[in-house]
DNA sequence: CGTCCGCTTGACTCAGATCAAACTTGGTGG
DNA sequence: CCACCAAGTTTGATCTGAGTCAAGCGGACG
């Protein structure tokens, strides 16, 4: 459903690609919402300067994401976006956007649908990354992103990269990894993953 | 906002309070959707059974948030839900609700920015969530969520429930909390934490 | 009056982080 | 085609800090 509204998106308004380098700003926090933007390549973290001067990250986006959802329902962004690689950014005018949205009715319900998705793969993740045990944590997430019968998790990039999303160090994961697999409990193939057949 | 539209819900659409004992499920994975639920007081696990047989909670719903916000655009309801304690929901019509939303772009718009906030609020709870030390922690959720010049958090329920939040026992949130004091990182009066005071 | 819950502190344990070292793979440029 | 570099993968040794168990205090509420 994300991609249905990105594509209608596409379609009814005029876009164009914009490039940004590391560590260059997308936006700030306070500037008014003239963008919306879709990550194409790289990834932008969001970000929020706390009392104390401490900054704090609010998300990394990456491919094929949006940049800043909220942002579609506020008149001034909310945080800072900062580029954290070179990074390809697809930018639609928020008049645009707003437009669609206001004509369209099954625009708006894609897009909640878009929204409520993503809250509910976020609720699942806080509940997976709550898990102490790290093997338990890893087996948890490969089931939940698992499909078919028997479940097979192909690959999400690299596996630093699902160490990022679950909460290890790169090395605390191959060694969950290793020890599921000595246990029995997933088979590998490669960069594939082969959990028993649901019962 | 959230206030907004559940008020609108209110005043538009008959509603009745249905209540749950412990236990006992709200609803269940697979059957069509009918009701809209809002939690008036108790708490409501969701949650879904992964391949393995293995039950994980997806959330905690708890007063004044809706339950599975992403059925409203769905036919089937995509997890349990089941009562954690003896609660009182609020139950719209999802016939009601979807006429509503489709007639009232701002309903949608509503809802719509509803939804991006929680996501918002969610994205910073698993970055803080993220941080490792137990005082660090604390000090960012204290931060994040407080208000005002100096910066006071006013009590979110009792420390417990802020320490099943940020994802600790209640032992070490008391403790994050007496070394935060000792190091003069916070202030405390009461159930309110002063922070210091922004630059 | 007793019980439950929030609060607090201490001692000990253990699992994951950290540091370190190798080896593999893939891609880039000479 | 090969040298080289970056990133991924793997394993070992050690450290650290949050969890766990335990014990005690006080207030609320039946």
């Amino acid at each position: 459903m994300v991609a249905k509204f990105l594509a209608a998106l596409e379609q009814a308004c005029p876009t164009r690609i914009v490039a940004f380098e590391t560590g260059q700003p997308v936006f700030r926090q306070g500037q008014a919402v003239r963008w919306l933007f879709v990550v194409v390549d790289g990834r932008v973290r969001l970000s929020r300067i706390l009392s104390g001067g401490t900054e704090i990250a609010l998300a990394r986006v990456g491919n094929n994401e949006i940049l800043a959802e909220a942002s579609v329902f506020s008149a001034r962004y909310h945080c800072d976006a900062i580029a954290e690689k070179p990074s390809s950014l697809r930018r639609f005018s928020m008049r645009d956007v707003l437009a669609l949205l206001d004509r369209h009715t099954g625009m708006a319900t894609s897009y909640g649908a878009y929204l409520a998705g993503r809250l509910m793969d976020l609720r699942a993740t806080v509940e997976i990354r709550g898990i102490r045990r790290a093997d338990d944590r890893l087996l948890a997430w490969l089931q939940f992103r698992a499909v078919g019968n028997p479940p097979i998790f192909d690959g999400e990039g690299s596996w630093p990269n699902v160490a990022r999303q679950i909460g290890l160090t790169g090395e605390s994961l191959y060694r969950a990894l290793a020890s599921l697999e000595r246990e029995a409990r997933i088979k590998r193939n490669g960069r594939k993953v082969i959990l028993p057949e649901r019962s």
